[in-house]
RNA sequence: CGGAGCGUAGCGCAGUCUGGUAGCGCGUUUGCUUCGGGAGCAAAAGGUCGAGGGUUCAAAUCCCUCCGCUCCGACCA
C-alpha cells in the first residue's frame, strides 16, 4: 500500500479533550477520530488494527471449540424483562420503542439474547456441551465516558456464552476460556493478569478478569508480590486481625467538635491520627437503615457490606434517615446510643476489641472519645466482619505477606453464571433418562476496542505509539526519501512486493515529505518495522532496517536483495 | 445527576474583563529554493465566533435560554 493512497492525518497537537497517553496517541496517529463524546469513527489505519486484534480473538475461541455467530443489536424488550433486567440495568441501556411502540435495548450484553437461543435449540445432553460467541458493537449509556475507547458508549466485544450440563463440565469450560483469553492477550502484546472479581448479584460465582497493569487504569487491584494473589478491590479480602488491646479503656467524655464533620476534620481539630477515629456510615440495605464502623483511616467496601447483610439493595442513607435514626445530622453520628435504639450496627473486623476510639456522639456539634466499643455499644461478636477496601499495607489474606495496590485496565472477564439466566428462561437439555435438567452457563468478554487502547497504553514512548507485529496497521513502514529518483522508487518497490509475499502487510510512504516528516510521522503511528530506502543509503550500502521498539541510533544496513528474509526474522523474533 | 471549566478556520490557541472592519501558529493550495529527525521565502484559500433570543447606532465581547464537550464526584451485570 502506498501512503498516498490512503487516507491517513496525523496531528503535531495533542487533542484538548484527551488525558492519557494512549487516548492522545489515538488521535494524534490518525487511529480514531471522535464523533461525539463516547463515540469514534476507527479510521483506515486504526480498523486495520481492530482487525487483527479481532482476528486474534477469533482464532483462539475457534481453537477452544467456540462457534461463532452473530445475534442481533436490536433486542426486544422481552428478554430482559425475563431476566428483570430491564429495570435493574434500566438506566445504563439505550432504549428505543419502534413505530408501533414496542420496545427495545441497544444491546449492552446478551445472556438474555442468547440464553433465549440455546433454549430453543438445545434438547438435549447430545447437544452439550457448546459454547457460542460473537463479536459485535455493543452499546452502553455510560453516565461519563472517558479516555478515548476505555470507556465508550459503543465499542466492540466478544462476547462468549458456554452451556453445559452441570456445574462440573462447566467449571472445565471455564478454565479453558481463562487458558484461551492468556494466549489472546499475549498475542496481543499485551501482559495482561488474571485477578479474582466479585461475582455480583450470581452470589459467590467464581470469576476473573484480566488486567494491563497501566497508571492509567480505571480499576485498583490487590497484589500479593511474594504468592501472587491477585484480586480486584471489590473482592480483595485481608487477613484482619482483631485491635491489640494495647491499652486500658478510659472513661467515655464528651468533647464538642463545632463545624468538624469529617474525619479529617475532627483529627487536626482534635490532633489525632485519622485511625484513632471511627468513621460510622449510615446505609440502606433493602430500605432498612444499618449503621457500619470502620477505622477513620479506612473506606467502607460496599459489596462486602452487601454480601455480609445479604441485601439485596444498598445505597447511602439520605440524611434525613440518618437524622430519624441516630439523632444527629451526618458528620456526628456513631455507634454509642443512637436514637433508634433497634438500629443494626456492623463493623469491621478490625474494630473488635477496639478502646480509646473517638466516635461521633449522635448529637450535632460533639464527639466520643475513649470509646471502648465493646463496653459502650450494642456491638456483639457477630456483628464484625471484614468490611473495608483492603489498602497497600494489609496482610495477604494467602500467605500473610504484605498486599500493594496496583492499577488496571480491565481488558476481559471469564465469569461462571451458574443457572440464573438458564433458569429464567426454563432452559433445560433431557438426560439419558429422560428427565429435564437446567443447564449450566458461563459468559466469557473480550474488550476488543479497549484491547486496541490498552496495547497503546502498554507500548508507547515519548515519540508514539510501539505497536506489537501482531496489532501494528502495518507491520512494515517503508520510507521511500527520493520518490523522485527511479532507481530508489525500483528498489523499493521491489522489497514491498518481495514482502507482501511473505504475508506481511507494508506501507511505503511516497509523500513528496521531507525525511523528518516521514520519520516523525513512522514513529509517531508506530509501525513495528522501519525500513528506510533512500539514495543516499542505497550508495552506502543498502536499505536500513530498525524496529520501532529499538533505540533511534540503531540501525542496519541491509542489502535490498536480503532485507526481506531480515525483516521477517525480525517480526517473528 | 451534583461541582468546575471550555466552545472562535481541519488541529492547537489569542481576542471577551473595558462592545467599534475576526487574528496567530500548525495544517491545506500554488511557485521557487531546500532535502537524513516535523525546512525557508512568497502568494492564496479557508469562519453563520456552538444555537436561538435580547440590549445597543454597533455584539465573538454585555444579558437570558438552550445545546455540545472535558475534568472531579456519584454510577459502572
Amino acid at each position: 500500500m502506498k501512503w498516498t493512497k490512503t487516507l491517513i492525518q496525523t496531528l503535531r497537537d495533542n487533542p484538548q479533550d484527551a488525558e492519557i497517553d494512549s487516548h492522545k496517541l489515538l488521535v494524534r496517529a490518525g487511529i480514531v477520530k471522535k464523533l461525539a463524546g463516547g463515540l469514534y469513527t476507527y479510521l483506515p489505519l486504526g480498523m486495520r488494527s481492530l482487525k487483527k486484534v479481532q482476528a486474534i480473538v477469533r482464532d483462539e475461541m475457534d481453537k477452544a471449540g467456540a462457534l461463532e455467530i452473530v445475534m442481533p443489536i436490536l433486542q426486544p424488550a422481552e428478554l430482559w424483562r425475563t431476566t428483570g433486567r430491564w429495570d435493574t440495568m434500566g438506566a445504563n441501556m439505550f432504549k428505543l420503542k419502534d413505530r408501533g411502540e414496542r420496545e427495545a435495548a441497544l444491546g449492552p450484553t446478551a445472556e438474555e439474547e442468547v440464553t433465549d437461543l440455546v433454549k430453543s435449540v438445545v434438547g438435549s445432553y447430545r447437544q452439550l456441551p457448546v459454547t457460542l460467541y460473537q463479536i459485535q458493537w455493543k452499546f452502553r449509556d455510560e453516565t461519563r465516558p472517558r479516555f478515548g475507547l476505555m470507556r465508550s458508549k459503543e465499542f466492540l466485544m466478544k462476547d462468549g456464552y458456554s452451556f453445559d450440563v452441570d456445574a462440573e463440565a462447566a467449571d472445565k469450560t471455564y478454565w479453558t476460556m481463562y487458558h484461551a483469553y492468556e494466549r489472546i492477550f499475549a498475542r496481543c502484546g499485551l501482559k495482561a493478569v488474571p485477578v479474582e472479581a466479585d461475582g455480583g448479584d450470581m452470589g459467590d460465582s467464581q470469576t476473573h478478569e484480566f488486567h494491563v497493569l497501566a497508571d492509567a487504569g480505571e480499576d485498583g487491584i490487590a497484589f500479593c508480590e511474594a504468592c501472587g494473589y491477585a484480586a480486584n478491590l471489590e473482592k480483595a479480602t485481608r487477613a484482619a486481625s482483631p485491635a491489640a488491646a494495647e491499652e486500658s479503656a478510659g472513661e467515655i467524655e464528651e468533647v464538642e467538635t463545632p463545624n468538624a464533620r469529617t474525619i479529617e476534620e475532627v483529627s487536626s481539630f482534635m490532633g489525632l491520627e485519622s485511625s484513632k477515629f471511627v468513621k460510622s456510615l449510615v446505609y440502606k440495605a433493602d430500605g432498612k437503615c444499618v449503621m457500619v464502623c470502620v477505622p477513620g483511616d479506612r473506606d467502607v467496601n460496599d459489596v462486602k457490606l452487601k454480601r455480609f447483610l445479604g441485601a439485596k439493595s444498598l445505597e447511602l442513607a439520605d440524611f434525613g434517615s440518618v437524622l430519624d435514626v441516630t439523632g444527629a445530622n451526618a458528620g456526628f453520628v456513631g455507634p454509642v446510643n443512637p436514637s433508634d435504639k433497634t438500629l443494626r450496627i456492623v463493623a469491621d473486623i478490625s474494630l473488635k476489641g477496639a478502646v480509646n476510639r473517638i466516635v461521633g456522639a449522635n448529637k450535632d456539634g460533639y464527639h466520643l472519645k475513649n470509646v471502648d466499643l465493646k463496653r459502650d455499644t450494642s456491638l456483639s461478636d457477630a456483628d464484625f466482619a471484614d468490611l473495608i477496601v483492603v489498602a497497600a499495607g494489609d496482610v495477604c489474606p494467602v500467605c500473610g505477606k504484605t498486599i500493594v495496590i496496583k492499577r488496571g485496565i480491565e481488558v476481559g472477564q471469564v465469569f461462571k453464571l451458574g443457572t440464573k439466566y438458564t433458569e429464567a428462561f426454563k432452559a433445560v437439555y433431557k438426560n439419558d433418562k429422560l428427565e429435564d435438567k437446567t443447564i449450566v452457563m458461563g459468559c466469557y468478554g473480550v474488550g476488543v476496542s479497549r484491547t486496541l487502547q490498552a496495547v497503546i497504553e502498554y507500548s508507547h514512548d515519548k515519540d508514539g505509539i510501539i505497536w506489537p507485529a501482531s496489532v501494528s496497521p502495518y507491520q512494515v513502514c517503508i520510507c521511500l526519501l527520493d520518490p523522485d529518483q527511479a532507481e530508489v522508487v525500483k528498489v523499493s518497490d521491489e522489497l514491498e512486493a518481495a514482502l507482501e509475499a511473505k504475508g506481511i502487510d507494508v506501507i511505503v510512504d511516497d509523500r513528496a515529505e521531507r525525511p523528518g516528516v516521514k520519520f516523525k510521522d513512522a514513529d509517531l503511528i508506530g509501525f513495528t518495522v522501519r525500513v528506510v530506502v533512500g539514495a543516499k543509503g542505497l550508495t552506502n550500502g543498502g536499505v536500513e532496517v530498525k524496529l520501532r521498539s529499538e533505540d533511534k541510533s540503531k540501525t542496519r544496513v541491509v542489502k535490498p536483495e536480503d532485507a526481506a528474509a531480515v525483516i521477517e526474522e525480525l517480526i517473528k523474533g
